[in-house]
DNA sequence: CCTCATCCTGTGAACGCTCACACGACCGTC
DNA sequence: GACGGTCGTGTGAGCGTTCACAGGATGAGG
């Protein structure tokens, strides 16, 4: 069947074309093709008669064909972890609109579990979608190795692979993170810090861990095994209940926690055992999640700049892809925000006016 | 220049296209398309061949080919509302898992404001994108009407857009859950209950207060103003400041809070002024995010099961690209699940040992 | 042995765009 | 007036796939 092609808002079955728009506005469809890309050399008089045919016809350029003739498809993929942690989605949400705004499209995937099958399922997947780069926000081991094993033939930037992937990702310092939280503890007074530390395949759970560790031998301090959990408050709460009572007996008397979540679950636990904070022990967390200033106590903790780990995803990304040479930056440094679940210690002079009230019984 | 066609394996500028594997397994291009396809009509023992070939050479589809060909994209695009909101996140991550199974590729925009520039801005950039379908997930009034207004060519799916697109879209009985929350608090024995909605603009905010509203017209119960929160921690904070004083005075003895992160905030500011759940008050909230299990004290909630809708929608989505007639079906229920923040009122016998209580018959 | 249907395979033309190139008009310069 | 350069425009050939159609085998039935 031939195109019908008339002149005039017409309601047509398929979608006009490239050669539509010529027809109309009486030029060839390189004309328009130059119009539609910004080429300079097209008369003023010319482009405004195109411009009102692409208009007047609804006229919107077929992707596919473009992507087809040009071999760049304008997509990146992104692989992320599927876990509504607040980190991993802000940054998702941030690399998008960083995407977006350099004329990028995202297309998405997310992994319920990471390991190396569907990881692989997962690159196959955008390498069949022609993403012209990778963007893994992959805060597990299992990940990163995951990645490694496969041949990607595109640009790769990992977010929040740590050191594992300093050279070719983006990374925030959990370790200097670490160090603050642990250094603010010792700072009001605090003989040691114990820790309770995020799952073992999770990198920034690891480098928080020996940020604390490195913080604690600087100072000459006792290092304590440290209580594992999940990132969950159920897990937090579980330590919570381990630590109720030395902090109870006065053998520990600040707690670094590798997340805001497990925070909330400790100081649960510690509350059900009649202990709160700041006054028998002193809690840090870590993410500044929206509700971590309305903690029982308000949280101490380290925000993250999960925008500016998008940002400079894309960035990255689209450096490598353009094959410009990408541009080295300092590791992003979470900021300290001191708030009500840290003070000195029980023995120590007090300043006074916390409130720290203990909920329940 | 031309293609350098050498068979075995080589390293070569050009990614190999059908053609490349056509030449090394002995049969025409069709033949290869015909395999990759699954067309029944190949000979075994010819699809062995293709296969081979196709293995030996790493050969990948292009998508942008076969998308001009076939004129259609397999792809789906979702907007979402950028907020780390547990909700909004969980559904975006269902919808993927769902499309991807159903053969789809997301492209994902977020909005981080919702107002019909942005809104058009991104359907813009979607269609740009040639996408065959729409996902919205839109829980805001603003977002549906800025829909509205746009003229769409595709299928499109509202998300928790509750009545506004009980036709279109696929919604939680909302309604149903508020009223769930506020009979069970009545069933305890509160004379009635006082709401802290949601912001404004969200359509489940107001379908909440709706239900609660109706739970209490049915009973015969005072209906009091409610108070307005944004979602926030900080807004339930507030909430909980001005319930305080009723609170204390006995004027105030359950409260429905419109989701969870508010009502941490309310239960937060109810622990500064003494008072504590289930004893002096009894508190439920809505979503069931992960942490609530681990509230001061664990909440009572209801759950909304997002990986479901996360499902239906694409079934829904993909039945009407398709043209099939979509299956019609109930909205989602929440499910209510009890937890320690909510029992009977101060006054009325109580079954368990807590604090100076007269213990019951 | 011929016919017809069925299976398998190949040929050429779209699909809608961009790229490389060619061409005429116009300008300034010698 | 001839020449080279720039500007604006048009022509035709791809990009890599699928679709429509045309064949050449092969087997069953007359």
């Amino acid at each position: 069947m031939t195109q019908v092609t008339t002149h005039g808002p017409h309601e047509r079955a398929t979608a006009p074309v490239m050669a539509d728009v010529a027809r109309l506005a009486g030029v060839s469809h390189q004309t328009v093709s130059r119009v539609l890309n910004l080429h300079p050399n097209v008369a003023p008089q010319t482009r405004e008669r195109v411009e009102i045919a692409i208009a007047q016809l609804g006229y919107r350029r077929n992707t596919a064909a473009r992507a087809l003739a040009t071999r760049s498809t304008c997509t990146l993929g992104v692989i992320s972890v599927e876990t509504s942690q607040y980190g991993p989605s802000s940054t998702l949400f941030a690399i998008e609109g960083a995407a977006r705004a350099g004329g990028y499209f995202i297309n998405l995937v997310s992994l319920r579990q990471v390991d190396r099958r569907h990881m692989r399922e997962a690159v196959d997947h955008l390498m069949g979608a022609g993403v012209e780069g990778l963007v893994a926000i992959s805060p597990l081991r299992s990940a990163v190795e995951a990645l490694r094993g496969l041949s990607i033939d595109v640009p790769l930037v990992e977010v929040e692979a740590t050191d594992l992937a300093a050279e070719t990702g983006v990374v925030v310092d959990q370790h200097a993170g670490a160090r603050a939280a642990t250094r603010h503890l010792l700072a009001l007074g605090h003989q040691t810090v114990v820790h309770v530390a995020g799952p073992d395949g999770w990198l920034e759970a690891q480098a928080r861990m020996r940020g604390w560790q490195s913080a604690l031998l600087d100072a000459g301090r006792e290092v304590r095994d440290v209580l594992a959990g999940d990132w969950t408050a159920r897990s937090g709460y579980a330590a919570g209940r381990e630590l109720a009572g030395p902090v109870a007996r006065g053998e520990v008397s600040a707690i670094f926690v590798a997340n805001d979540q497990m925070a909330l679950g400790l100081l649960r636990a510690l509350a059900e055992a009649g202990l709160g904070a700041p006054d028998d022990v002193s809690v840090v967390g870590f993410d500044d999640i929206p509700e971590a200033a309305f903690y029982p106590p308000p949280l101490t903790t380290l925000r993250q700049d999960f925008g500016e780990v998008g940002r400079r995803c894309i960035e990255l990304l689209m450096a490598r892809i353009e094959g410009r040479p990408a541009v080295a930056r300092p590791a992003i440094r979470p900021q300290l925000l001191v708030r009500a679940s840290t003070g000195p210690p029980a023995g120590a002079p007090r300043p006074g006016g916390a409130s720290g009230a203990t909920p329940g019984p």
